[in-house]
DNA sequence: CTGAAAGCGCTTACAG
DNA sequence: CTGAAAGCGCTTACAG
């Protein structure tokens, strides 16, 4: 700046002004610096601009997922970024891969940057660290699960009625042995699908089977045995409800490994790539990724911007999409 | 820091040097600055910093992909990120869904926020502005495709010898009319792939029909009538090669909707969810997404830690996995 | 070993 | 309408 100044025969003020479209600064003057700024292709620092501003605001926030690797993260992202770049603001990303330190590394590295603000998927632990980060301005949104000990603006998908919705699908087919098969029992969406599970038996009358209720550590990898175990067991299920889109694939897989795909019924929280390709295909409860990150994006921004109402909470809601697996009978006993 | 500094009795600098580790300090007035930063929740501000340190470096990269709801480039981004991450160094994305101009604007934005480097899957276009970038010290390593009109680091897959392979496949299973199916030719990778499959044609004495190739502008929404228009067809292609991940997904759907997956072989170029579970199950020439992120960020890394020797070109193998759909034979005629 | 002072690239009252 | 000066939060020679 200090070069385009030079160039220019003005003082930094002007150059300055210019640059932030200040319209007091008069049309000659404008000129020269435009063509020193294109001469010397000068760029403002951003950074040392927010430094001096009085609004201090960097355009830019951070978004902490569980993994950016899992496509129903990655879509959340381009939610994101679809509204950011309305505002000119940048998104920084981290994965958490669920642990408690590595999201609270983030949010340190992040505020350190000086974003703006944070959209969390906030892995399992205590959320009242981030108290101090919002007393120092940055606004906090979080999404796909509430943070825990700290209140504030969260985005959801309708998980308990997505699942009572899927596993009532399955019981009107006919099935009283239902299996649910989850990711982490900590996390907030496999224990809300859990609680959709639970409901839907209950008000149909069917009791429930402890030993038809599982968590995975790690879905990738347990998912595809645990299936086997169920289906193959003494006393199987005649459906399984699968609680994520990395637990469906393994489950499927693994139904279709041993050749059940078309006698075991199968309902699966969140879409996956081909699923409808599938035979049968694969009935799924849908959730709206894209939307949870433009909406998380809009209540950011809406406090940025000044507004100071309640903490909101909005909750999207899913729908089921019938595709085969979900209609299969449980075979006449 | 200022109120750290009067907290805890010392002078900015001593908080300074404190603050970064500075063996300098005696350990006394370290315990005492340590005391404040915690009573008053200090943190950095690592711009501020950048700022006036004598490296400038923001710890912080920027990447362009073309869009990061694509599996493809979440895997990239992951693969980035985990090595990024024993660095300390943030990842900004951004999508241009393969406009040159938002390339452009990402990549000033990113540069004003002051990145230290830039991986880039470049859109379509001239690079060369790039350079620009580049004198002002901001490292650039080109993913997925190279640039043009620019010479640096770059990290491709075995595009040509992937697609070659594919097609060889099926011409080993006694296929001769095979239908090349292609996101925009503009694209380096589809027109890569588009080589491969030529010269695997030629390499074989089977000579190229025209009408069997074909460029999808939008793949998601065009792949699916064009694989119909081919395979309903009075000239019909008894093989199908999909170039890319979300051309395999439509172009398979409509193989199934026409009742000719097991009739049509079809080998894919990138793997897609629950290929393999499919029936018959998706051959693919598969490539490694993750990998690619993670050596296009050792390359950048290793010239922001001062390697200062010619641009490389790294290429990163793909393999070949049979599944079934690249095993079928062609209708005895 | 520690502090006072200059300065990174910028913005913004203030004076003219 | 324009410029000189102060200062954002920090680091770093320099002097002691």
């Amino acid at each position: 700046m200090k070069e385009v100044a030079a160039v220019a025969g003005v003082s930094l003020s002007t150059v300055s002004r210019v640059v932030n479209h200040d319209p007091s600064v008069r049309g000659e003057l404008r000129q020269k610096v435009a063509r020193a700024v294109e001469i010397l292709g000068y760029r403002q620092n951003f950074t040392a601009s927010a430094l001096r501003r009085a609004d201090g605001i960097s355009s830019s926030i951070g978004l902490i997922v569980e993994d950016i690797a899992n496509p129903f993260f990655s879509a959340m992202q381009r939610g994101i970024e679809n509204v950011a770049r309305q505002r000119g603001v940048l998104t920084f990303t981290g994965s958490t891969d669920e642990l408690p330190e590595r999201e609270q590394q983030l949010v340190n590295d992040f505020g350190a940057r000086g974003v703006d603000g944070l959209i969390v998927v906030p892995a399992s632990g205590d959320h009242g660290y981030l108290l101090r980060d919002r007393d120092a301005g940055i606004a906090l949104v979080f999404i796909d699960r509430p943070g825990r000990f700290i209140d504030a603006d969260t985005v959801l998908s309708d998980n308990a009625s997505g699942a009572y919705a899927g596993v009532s699908h399955l019981i009107a087919a006919g099935h009283h042995r239902i299996a649910f098969l989850g990711d982490r029992g900590t996390i907030y969406t496999a224990s809300e699908r859990l609680r959709g599970y639970r409901k839907a038996l209950a008000d149909h009358g069917i009791p429930e089977d402890p030993e038809l209720i599982r968590h995975t550590a790690r879905p990738a990898a347990d998912a595809y045995p645990v299936t086997r175990e169920f289906v193959l067991g003494s006393n199987a299920p005649t459906a399984v409800f699968s609680a994520q889109n990395l637990v469906t694939v393994e489950a499927v897989r693994a139904l279709h490994d041993t050749g059940l795909q078309r006698r075991v019924a199968f309902v699966g929280f969140d879409d996956v790539a081909m699923a409808d390709i599938l035979d049968p295909g694969i009935t799924v409860v849908v959730q709206d990724a894209t939307g949870l990150g433009a909406t998380a994006a809009e209540l950011l921004f809406s406090r940025l911007e000044g507004f100071d109402g309640p903490f909101q909470e909005v909750v999207l809601t899913t729908s089921l999409i019938p595709r085969g697996s979900g209609e299969i009978s449980p075979p006449a006993s």
